[in-house]
DNA sequence: CATATCAGTTCTGAAAAGAAACTTATTGGC
DNA sequence: GCCAATAAGTTTCTTTTCAGAACTGATATG
């Protein structure tokens, strides 16, 4: 299976992975969640290869989750920023950090915290049901086909039940 | 650099793709959320390569996120299953499968919703302030240095402020 | 006019993935 | 007893992707 193939899967998560399913790519969205736009900034913080870091660039751009603008003409010079499709991965990444800070931190603790602008408190972020508000934990939470759904593709047991 | 390498890093992210960061280890979860546990399960439902799966269940099994167990003796087979630790990556994996709902979904829509048991009600998963219960957008979010904070380690506009 | 900056591209060897056959242990049918 | 089937891998071989380092091109600076 090709990975690029993946977007045409019938799951999100297969979907979403076709875009951001790569850990330099990841990598890169952290960076550009800490503030950095321009190719050397990434490349001088995370040690990418170079062409590794263009191509990485050049899919997100593609993909409509950063875009390109030029902050200087001559010599020509791009940027990248997030858009708002870009800006939506955040609780992702957040999700994904905080399992690294309560799981694969030493005892020194979590290297950052984040503290919520709004409210003035450092914060974790915390996975709540839209409907009841209460935190979600995932042997609470049952799968059932949904409008997108094509036949076949769903396990055995999301049929059953 | 090395992905091995990732998990001695000075961030969350690094060390949470270190165990996860990889396309085949997210759908392998996804799977296991959705109830598989048997090596030919995953292979049949993924169409992963049987040495790329077996390497991946070892890693997975190795970093404490399944945990192998017997199912039968003679022939002995094992199944996978999540641990507590495993169990955790779910607003993760939600984060990301909603990515994909609302990005990467055609006029169709998803293809799966999700149910809280204990509510009842078809739901997303909505991040929210540990402190305020505010859901949480990225540019709310400001970014200091942790317990485990490293120096040199953060970003020029991390210090800054 | 040599050097520096920034955003890339090109080249080459090493590592990882894909496809398919092979292994091991055991049960069940003929 | 012998053959096929099942489940969980392992091995082998080929193709693809990746990492590292050097090179390019446009412009500014000393």
């Amino acid at each position: 299976m090709r990975w690029e193939d993946l977007d045409r899967e019938c799951c999100s998560l297969a979907r979403t992975l076709s875009v951001v399913g790569d850990r330099w790519t990841l990598m890169v969205l952290r960076e550009c969640f800490l503030g950095m736009r321009r190719f050397e900034e990434f490349e001088a913080r995370l040690g990418i290869a170079r062409h590794v870091l263009a191509d990485r660039l050049k899919k997100l751009t593609e993909a409509g989750v950063l875009t390109k603008r030029a902050y200087q003409e001559r010599p020509r010079r791009e940027e990248y920023r997030l858009t708002d499709k870009g800006l939506d991965l955040y609780p992702a990444i957040l999700a994904l950090v905080q399992w690294g800070d309560r799981h694969m931190a030493g005892e020194a603790g979590a290297p950052l915290l984040r503290v919520h602008k709004s409210c003035g408190h450092a914060m974790r972020g915390v996975m709540v049901c839209s409907e009841c508000n209460e935190p979600i934990v995932a042997r609470d939470v049952r799968v059932e086909p949904g409008p997108g759904a094509v036949e076949g593709a769903l396990p055995a047991m999301v049929r059953a039940r």
